[in-house]
DNA sequence: GTCTATACTACGATAGAC
DNA sequence: GTCTATCGTAGTATAGAC
């Protein structure tokens, strides 16, 4: 189909040049169609920005919301646990992936600039993400203390979205010129770990509370 | 000093339109200059992006190199864990603050499609700080094991880096719309804690070794 | 719906005045 | 060293054929 065509091709482009700097002549003859194509579909460049950003949330959605699971929060420490591991292990392998390169400098420009595209993005599942592993940190730990739950789950994003946001750098460390299965299987192993080890730290510092 | 001038704006244009994307009409008209001299001092829109890369290596081992510190590595375990917190508090600083924004995104294209700019930032501080906190993270969990150490810096790093390469994210979590000193230190704290939760899981993962 | 043709603006490079 | 002028190319938008 054309538009999947185009929006797959205009996330990449965007991607790598912005909304200003990326050419819907480029955009569209890597599309195999008209430069007019855009603006009848998206009524112009602007238009094809936000499609693009829209295409990232739904595909996001699609990818990650079983991980996620919008159903209801577990009720024990250790059934929160559980489904933060899951979720930060579907995260990492998808960060670690060749599939979301392409999404990657699109929403991290997003994040550094945002427009209209990053509410769209983050209204999608992206939010929905962090927001849910704030409430699982909160029931993990035992805490009330929603600030140190979300400060946390920065940290813990963090250790994930590095793989992708650091890519080079990563691949420097490793002496790798690839993220294959076993680096990223080391990878999902040493952020499982360290997930333990950071909530471990919060339970044992909510003893220490007066 | 129009060079100065010219280097700055550049790390900020190329940063959010990429090489291609950025205008070289664009940054001699916001340097104040004329678009030849763009010409005259680095030869063309190629060698401003290099030297802007180098301006951005030279200003990075300036701010951290105290940090990082050049000279011998800690012999004890508490000593080398003293120094990974002292650089990663520094890091997280300079994430937090606004005068690494224009740097980051030109960082983050060229983490996620190198160029031969990447080399020059890598070669400077930062691949410096990286290799360094992989031997600090070995002396200070007493392992010889290299590669746990490796991908354990990847993970302490992208709890620093989140705070940029995911700003608005974070901000929206933190229902905040600036990191502030409040928000930074409370960052630090959870970083520097987490850390050590970290550092301790790994030295007794390392007493069930074999 | 998809294309071609066209109007207008902006791009990078370069030559040459000063 | 810094400027203006200019060339050829490429950008978006739009109108209109089919």
């Amino acid at each position: 189909m054309v538009q999947q065509r185009l929006l797959d091709i205009a996330i990449r482009e965007f991607g790598l040049k912005g909304i200003e700097g990326a050419s819907t002549r480029a955009i569209a003859a890597a599309a195999e169609t008209a430069m007019s194509s855009i603006t009848y579909h998206y009524g112009g460049k602007e238009g094809l920005y936000l499609a693009a950003a829209d295409h990232i949330a739904r595909q996001m959605g699609e990818q990650m919301a079983p991980a996620v699971g919008a159903a209801e929060l577990p009720d024990t420490p250790e059934g929160a646990r559980m489904v933060i591991h899951r979720i930060l292990d579907v995260f990492a392998a998808k960060m670690a992936g060749d599939d979301t390169a392409n999404w990657s400098l699109f929403i991290v420009r997003e994040q550094m600039n945002p427009t209209e595209a990053f509410e769209r993005i983050y209204g999608g599942l992206m939010g929905q993400m962090m927001e849910r592993l704030v409430e699982l940190v909160c029931i993990a730990t035992g805490r009330r203390d929603a600030n140190t739950a979300r400060v946390t789950t920065i940290t813990l994003i963090g250790q994930v979205i590095v793989i992708r946001a650091s890519r080079a750098s990563c691949l420097k460390l490793l002496q790798r010129d690839t993220i294959d299965a076993d680096a990223t299987a080391a990878l999902q192993a040493r952020i499982s770990s360290n997930t333990d080890a950071i909530l471990d730290r919060l339970i044992a510092e909510r003893q220490d509370l007066p």
